[in-house]
DNA sequence: TTCCTTGCAAAACTTTTGCATTAAA
DNA sequence: TTTAATGCAAAAGTTTTGCAAGGAA
């Protein structure tokens, strides 16, 4: 039976990363579960559990796991990114409040019918949000 | 018949909003058509035109815009944010190389189904981005 | 040795804020 | 005259970059 850490390596190889000491930490929290994350909460995280990693090997690193397909990263807030652990197709619900997001499985959206793109391009993806606040009754 | 200039002041007064000098030329230039604009672009738009608006000014009163509803303000990238003069319901075709995004009509796209939101919550709203890249053939 | 990775601090970019000045009612 | 709006420059928040130092192959 392999060691926990050994399932962050093989991953990261498995996407063509070398798995260094910082790239095994940020895998660590981000991967353990499917979540969300902002940049600096990501931080936090590591920081709190003793990782030494800079802010500079965080970001450069986020950017490479994404490039690679091992994370998605989410651009539907003005100003920061959100790093998603869960690179599945899926939509998101957005608490407007909190600005915390929830996925939405594929299944639970069907369109009926989507406009054609413009010729010469191609869909790359698409991206839903249902932005959400609390009821009014 | 009233002058052109009068259009924007009383669209401006119908939104409960102060018809200053700085207000007027930036209505000019956003409100003049269905258009998406980021501040630095319209900042060199009213600059070219030459009209003195300051950057403190064009942000207060983009934010004040959207408020009012007179325009909407779309988080849609990582860093700033699109101010688009079209407040109708509708959604978006982005280009991935260049950011520039189209309206898609809400009558081009049809959902066949839609989750239900959490209890407590209610949708605020619906944001929904084709991203597009050039198609390889 | 050679190449890749990291860390720090500074820079970059967009947006916001404090406050004195100016314009508008 | 009283309130509201503006402009400037500085600050703030997030992300990127330059470069020297460290680590892996």
């Amino acid at each position: 039976m392999p060691g926990q850490g050994a399932v962050y390596t093989e991953r990261l190889l498995a996407h063509g990363i070398q798995p260094t000491q910082q790239r095994l930490r940020i895998a660590e929290v981000l991967l353990a579960s499917a979540q969300h994350l902002t940049a600096e909460q990501l931080l936090a995280s590591l920081r709190q559990r003793g990782a030494r990693v800079s802010k500079a090997t965080l970001y450069n690193n986020l950017k490479l796991f994404a490039e690679r397909g091992l994370i998605r990263e989410l651009l539907l807030d003005g100003s920061r990114s959100w790093f998603d652990s869960n690179v599945q197709p899926h939509y998101h619900f957005q608490d407007l409040e909190t600005g915390a997001l929830t996925d939405v499985g594929v299944a639970e959206v069907a369109f009926e019918h989507l406009p054609s793109p413009p010729p010469g391009m191609e869909v790359a993806g698409i991206d839903l949000v249902i932005r959400l606040r609390p009821s009014r009754r």
